[in-house]
DNA sequence: TGAACGATTGAACAACCGTTCAACTATTGA
DNA sequence: TCAATAGTTGAACGGTTGTTCAATCGTTCA
């Protein structure tokens, strides 16, 4: 019930960004989420908060490519990350990530 | 409150999605979200449905273009379309589409 | 029938993107 | 101090992707 009040409360909202600048935005923000690499990585933070050190191993791939991978996801606010010592630990920024991915993995599974 | 406990019950399924296969097929719909053109054809047909010829002076693009973009999306389950003579007409296929664009707007709103 | 229109398709091109590699900085601890 | 480890950066390579162009098919209506 509340969640389609919700849902129409936003409608204007939504028709608004159809308008080019913010659909580019838009687009900018899914961009992010549009790869298998970036997606593993969001989700490991999403277990628990890591250092870069630590997703590399646990995704397989090299530091270098998951510290690339990571300067885009900071650049586009999904992380944030405080040093300690040798470390960065990120984490993720905020909640949009999981309700940006729970709807998108019921999509998933229902096809 | 009840998005809360909402979010709780689907967080053991969204951290089994960091596992690679469905990290693949999410990847794969973020994909159809994560290009400008796609975005406003998604945004168009939330207001109406319609045919590619409209969506295509809608954008300011051509046909094939359009028809492209189109096909990508019926692949991915994202719009259906019924033929009515000449024309196609093109709709959503489901409430997906705005449970993952709210979020994402939000997100951009914020930054 | 034939012109007009909507739609689709495949090839080709340019632009974009993810990974690798090599070089580099910074911190730890022996 | 020096080796080892964590992390970052830029260039380069190869693969992917969005648009264009030309050709084609199907439907309408004059």
């Amino acid at each position: 019930m509340s969640e389609s009040k919700h849902r129409h409360a936003h409608r204007d909202s939504i028709c608004q960004a159809a308008e080019t600048d913010e659909a580019e935005a838009l687009s900018a923000i899914f961009k992010l989420f549009a790869d298998k690499t970036r997606l593993r990585i969001l989700l490991a933070l999403y277990q628990s908060p890591q250092c870069g050190c630590d997703l590399a191993k646990a995704l397989g791939m090299t530091k270098s490519a998951v510290s690339h991978q990571l300067a885009l996801l900071k650049r586009g606010h999904l992380v944030t990350y405080k040093k300690e010592g040798k470390h960065a630990i990120y984490r993720l920024s905020d909640e949009h990530v999981f309700q940006m991915i729970a709807p998108a993995l019921t999509h998933v599974r229902e096809c």
